[in-house]
DNA sequence: CGTCGACTTGAGTTAACTCAAATCATGTGG
DNA sequence: CCACATGATTTGAGTTAACTCAAGTCGACG
């Protein structure tokens, strides 16, 4: 594959010139992972970040007991662990593999020599962050003002809109990553999936498929303007 | 205030050459506040973004039955609304004057010309956002990992790192305001402060300062290594 | 000195958790 | 292609952290 074809693929980069294309191939390295392997740790010194290539890496924090918390999962295209590229000089999260994955890393020191070439990727890089400012406020908002009913609902909806067959998604992480990423525990999740098919909000379409048998309902939960009833 | 005292005193524009600093000048608006006044509301189109020049701002959620969640507390010389600056173009969040401020406005039409001159801020302006991402992570965390003992622990350590005076802090908002910054209510902070004080780990010095009794305990605390006892 | 918001305390409720026990699904070695 | 191992998912029973509602009390400002 050139590095044109390789660099085309990621948002960040698209639209370089094709001499700055050869620039980033001379900074990379492709790293690849085996599910379930870590890829850096909470607190851990970060030299630089990363761009998914293939495959799906989860971004989590973990607290003393052993809950973790998904904050992102990115797939390919999508950077992480940029923050600490330009604050701080620690990885503020951990990540993982979800399944085998290979990455593109690049050195900071290396990718700020390259944006004073190329001030356009700063732009870039300011509306990556802003993006994932505004998911974490969304996510913020969920786990303080919304119970969990309310943040499924709008989970699949989200799907609904990411996805293309109308009315019917297909839930492509497992519910016990889901239940993380919601902000609340597999036993939780499966129950308030029960709760919703029995009120006949959703119907369970095979293993991962769900059919949204209310968007509207759906909505009403997402916004707290209705709760599931009990039991 | 010539311009150069004006902007010298805030960190994103630190350092700029004066010609620089005459330029910010030009494209700035300075907009007061009264305390309880709205400076904008969540879902209303942005054309720019503010620095806080005196006073204080809340930047906060607030759910379909009024609850509230505090996102920051900003003081002189902290930015905010730049997400909607280069993602979206709607505020994300709501914002309101805790006390009477002042707060400093610049359009994103003039701040990006400005940028194109001078590329450094956009570096600096890539530094405050990854900050502010750090910022939400801890904030994920406390919100889905933490109890609210925990919660209040790291904040008042929090507290006693930024202030001076060791191991006593003065509480600088309201408790209802902490509270919402804590993603809880103001019975529960006060119950909690309450069960903090008869386990001898704080004690109250007058309405609104707090001796810390035992660092070490609030440090196990706000790492959910030990938990307060019950009743 | 009165009023309004802030704060505290009591009593009861509840959403979501923990712990335990099946059951189901998937993929691998034989 | 089958049997089992392992992890995912579901369901039941009980517990709990934190919430709601209610009723004062406190305190700062006009």
């Amino acid at each position: 594959m050139s590095m044109r074809e390789r660099f085309e693929g990621i948002p960040m980069f698209r639209g370089l010139p094709p001499q700055q294309m050869e620039e980033l191939g001379k900074i990379v390295i492709t790293q690849s992972f085996k599910r379930g392997e870590s890829i850096f740790l909470e607190g851990e010194e970060a030299h630089g970040f990363y761009v998914v290539s293939s495959g799906r890496v989860k971004v989590f924090k973990i607290s003393f007991e052993g809950k973790e918390q998904i904050l992102h999962i990115l797939g390919p295209g999508e950077p992480f662990a940029e923050v600490p590229v330009f604050a701080g000089n620690n990885f503020p999260a951990n990540a993982e593999a979800l399944e085998q994955s290979s990455a593109l890393y690049f050195s900071r020191e290396k990718f700020f020599s390259l944006i004073e070439k190329v001030p356009q990727l700063a732009m870039n890089m300011l509306a990556i962050l802003s993006v994932r400012l505004h998911q974490f406020t969304v996510l913020i908002e969920d786990l303080a003002l919304k119970e969990v009913p309310g943040r499924l609902a709008a989970y699949l909806l989200y799907l609904n809109e990411k996805q293309e067959s109308p009315e019917q998604v297909t839930l492509d992480i497992t519910k016990t990553q889901l239940a993380s990423l919601l902000g609340t525990i597999p036993e939780t999740l499966s129950r308030m999936l029960a709760r919703m098919t029995s009120e006949g909000i959703i119907s369970s379409q095979g293993t991962s498929g769900v059919r949204l048998v209310s968007i509207d309902m759906l909505g009403k939960l997402a916004s707290g303007e209705v709760r599931l009833s009990k039991r």
